[in-house]
DNA sequence: GGAAAAAATTGAACCAATTCTAAAATTGAG
DNA sequence: CTCAATTTTAGAATTGGTTCAATTTTTTCC
């Protein structure tokens, strides 16, 4: 069950992926030709219908990569938080957008973002909800952990806390990739101007 | 110069948007094609063309009247908000939600949604942008109201806030619109349950 | 080792958005 | 009313994502 064929099958996926990235990063999404990608990745147009269902789904399996490696990073924070609401936040958020640009350009976020929403119930679709909830979830287990610290106070609700500074911190980022022009900086600036406001509330 | 020739134009700007409208509704935005949108609105191809850059500004202008009536019935709300922090945002935030899904199928708005963050120099991008602007702007005003009215502690980044507010809210909708079974009833209650922690912070 | 079954690959065909072109219609100015 | 400028029109051509029937490769089983 396991020879030939699942080798050459891992190395087929690996082939598109490499040539795809590739091809996102220097033509952009949409001047990357599946004709082109396939030549590239040395399969046929029919092959990579077959290994992903559509254009988004390649894309979608760049995109969870690197999600991955940020919720991996994120773990580290919430295991040992900076002993400052403020700063823990900051420095959670920070990991999520310093990483965002290092394999996917704004363009190639923006595609991704749209294609999320455009089909939600794609594989990809259904992956970017799955990894925004997992962004979500390390957040508020950020939070539980502060207030198992002792640093925010314990009658704060953090489940729906850390929904909100997700959903802010995303939507800001969506506005972040829509603007070549926008810098990392100002948007962690910007981000956090508005969570020092929930900090006042909930810092003990 | 703004004779015949001008009413025939929004005449016609008229019949298209009609028929994408209904189109858009019944057969889904991708359903819905551009040859049928024309012979619907007694038109050729080339003459949507002429009207819209591309199908995406069609669903644009669609939207932006949808977004524009919400803005008129916020402006009521501002003017004289609920003398209670938390129904305040709750009515105003109610409105939008509301609305929302008057013109607009789900489909419509995830479509929409998508088209702005794929395509942001659009026209339609621009315009998309340039709504949820005005829509912060909006919850910003309240808060500035409800400051003036000695309802919100002055001490309060009521700009910040406002984004804070009008971006969970956007974030939450955008996740709204993505599940065909999520209820009105349902987001809005989330979205209290997340403004509670921020009225605890500010009403004073 | 070889035949039959199962799975995967291929590239040509298909579809819908968009562009393009040449002809026809409409308008406003004089 | 006539003419030049602008707009509309129909439809053909283009483009790129997606599908599909035929073929090839791999596996399984004897």
């Amino acid at each position: 069950m396991s020879g030939l064929r699942a080798r050459q099958k891992a190395d087929r996926h690996r082939r598109i992926i490499e040539a795809a990235a590739a091809l996102f990063r220097d033509a952009g999404y949409e001047g990357a030709k599946i004709e082109t990608i396939a030549a590239q990745a040395e399969v046929s147009v029919g092959t990579i219908y077959n290994y992903y269902q559509n254009k988004g789904d390649i894309l979608g399996a760049i995109v969870s990569m690197e999600v991955n490696e940020v919720l991996i990073a994120g773990q580290d924070v919430v295991a040992n938080p900076p002993a400052n609401v403020g700063d823990a936040l900051d420095t959670l958020l920070g990991i999520y957008i310093e990483h965002s640009l290092h394999y996917l350009s704004k363009e190639m976020w923006r595609q991704a973002m749209a294609i999320s929403t455009q089909l939600p119930d794609s594989p990809f679709g259904q992956a970017y909800t799955a990894l925004d909830r997992a962004l979500t979830e390390q957040i508020r287990a950020l939070i539980a952990r502060l207030q198992a610290l002792g640093l925010v106070r314990c009658d704060i609700d953090w489940q729906a806390l850390g929904e909100l500074v997700f959903n802010n911190m995303n939507m800001m980022f969506i506005e972040f990739v829509k603007r070549d022009e926008a810098r990392i900086a100002e948007l962690r600036a910007a981000i956090r101007r508005q969570n020092r406001i929930l900090v006042a509330a909930i810092a003990v």
